[in-house]
DNA sequence: ACATTTACATGATGGCCATCATATTTAGTT
DNA sequence: AACTAAATATGATGGCCATCATGTAAATGT
């Protein structure tokens, strides 16, 4: 049955949110079609209407996901530190979409890693803008490191299974940021 | 027909070895039994004659690789110089299986999640062996700090799409952590 | 040499999934 | 109020894949 233009806008919307989540959560490979339209409170058939095929479903969720997705807005050591938390790390559908699908998307169509690309750049640029007792050239190279270690270390941190080595590389991370972006680099 | 021991033996190795690198370059889903037995030299049918299944290859494929990974053997400046070069980013199939792996094996079995657990353990013992000059805490610290960054770096740069944003992140961070491990920490 | 075991090959089987075809119902439009 | 177009539902279809069943031939032990 035919809906509303809001109606479907919401659709819309709605697919690609719990699209994000259930990406995030288990992959793309691992994600069926039905699956997200399910979630969505929708039926498998009417997908086509919105997406012309599951790659471009990720690609418009990748590009949704990393927009929405602020994080550098307030100060930095409070975001890497719940960065950096367990609360993050057991968080993967909710979590940050970089660490979540970055190494998915090596995989994925040049449309999707477009998205990722531009969605590196702008974090990049925003931890950087975070970081205004630097000079120019180490305010760069802090928030390309940082942002790296971040994403690393979560990534370690879900993929392992000992709770407590988890913890570790958490807490020694953010220790091992928090250092070095205190201290002007010697080069 | 059957083979002899060492034949089969030499069979399961080659197995493992193709699989390693199939599975680093194009992620566990993507790959069929098939096509790791066809890449051995082998047909599908032999398979489950030397594993038991699928997640079964896979565990002991991290095993086999992560075992055969020693990576800090020798100057840490050089091993963090070639782990965040160019050559090794475009090295999917034959590069650092935990930068290949990491993310996928949240997703896998406890035994493939354990064998991770084991080689984080061992690389992170590893590069601090190589920071005699840090005291007990500092080494520690320095080499998680420095092994999260450089997986992530490298996953972000096989992530995305500009080469030249790509390098930066490599070159960055190499700078990054080269200045991290020189300095005392101030904490 | 013979018997037996066994490693591998060939050839199903059943399930899941992306995508498509068609039906149905209702929002817009006049 | 009736018409048309569009959004979603229901129901195929074809392909891929993990796993299993069975055949075959060579290796090993006696």
């Amino acid at each position: 049955m035919k809906v509303s233009r809001e109606q479907m806008a919401e659709n819309r919307r709605r697919i690609l949110d719990v699209a994000s989540r259930l990406f995030r959560d288990k992959g793309f490979d691992a994600v069926s079609v039905a699956e997200v339209m399910k979630a969505a409170g929708l039926t498998h058939g009417g997908f086509y209407g919105h997406f012309s095929s599951k790659d471009d479903l990720i690609a418009h969720t990748l590009a949704h996901v990393l927009a929405a997705d602020e994080g550098g807005g307030g100060d930095l050591r409070t975001y890497v530190d719940s960065y950096l938390s367990p609360r993050h790390r057991d968080n993967t559908a909710g979590g940050c979409p970089t660490a979540g699908f970055a190494a998915d998307i090596r995989h994925q169509t040049p449309a999707a890693r477009s998205a990722m690309t531009e969605g590196l750049r702008s974090q990049i640029d925003r931890i950087g803008k975070a970081l205004p007792e630097l000079d120019s050239a180490d305010r760069r190279r802090a928030a390309i490191g940082s942002w790296a270690a971040m994403v690393g270390a979560v990534i370690l941190a879900r993929a392992i299974n000992d709770p407590a080595l988890s913890d570790e590389v958490l807490e020694q991370t953010r220790f091992w940021i928090n250092t070095g972006i205190s201290q002007v680099p010697t080069s």
